[in-house]
DNA sequence: ATTCTCACA
DNA sequence: TGTGAGTA
């Protein structure tokens, strides 16, 4: 996992993000209101960095081979526990408390937490991990993945 | 000219 | 989800 700060430099606008994911900028404002992704913003305008593409690749995969819907994959992804990831151990950050909120608000003007924006946020990187969770390899979900 | 939000089907 | 209205 590498958080570099290349990647996460906002770049290409709506249309080319659409362009380069196959989404519709429709789809990608969809996204965003789901909070799966935040582009940046500049003068009012979308502006998505590739790291923003390669995770809108990875909401692609959950809802167009894994099946999931966006309220789906809305709770899977707010389920994710940022404090560990980034080994912050920080128990006192509203992110910790907050089950319903997305970390990356949460920690918003939070002086504990030691990542401000999602900038290199681990929290997004990680999702692309879960592409290599065996329930989501298009096996079966039952006895036979605990055999072996 | 492009993108934004909101609304409708 | 695509498309159109009305803005900025």
């Amino acid at each position: 996992m590498e958080l570099d700060i290349e990647s996460s430099k906002p770049i290409f606008t709506i249309e080319i993000a659409s362009s380069l994911s196959g989404t519709s900028p429709r789809m990608l404002r969809e996204y965003e209101k789901a909070g799966f992704i935040k582009p940046a913003r500049i003068n009012g305008k979308r502006r998505y960095s590739n790291n923003d593409l390669q995770f809108i690749k990875n909401i692609r995969f959950y809802l167009d081979e894994v099946g999931m819907t966006i309220t789906a994959l809305k709770v899977f992804y707010l389920a994710t526990p940022c404090w560990e990831i980034k080994q912050c151990g920080q128990t006192k950050c509203p992110a910790f408390h907050n089950c319903g909120a997305k970390c990356w608000e949460a920690i918003k003007n939070n002086d504990n937490c030691n990542v401000r924006t999602c900038k290199g946020c681990p929290i997004y990187l990680v999702r692309q991990m879960h592409k290599n969770l065996k329930i989501f390899q298009g096996k079966s979900i039952g006895p036979k993945c605990f055999k072996e």
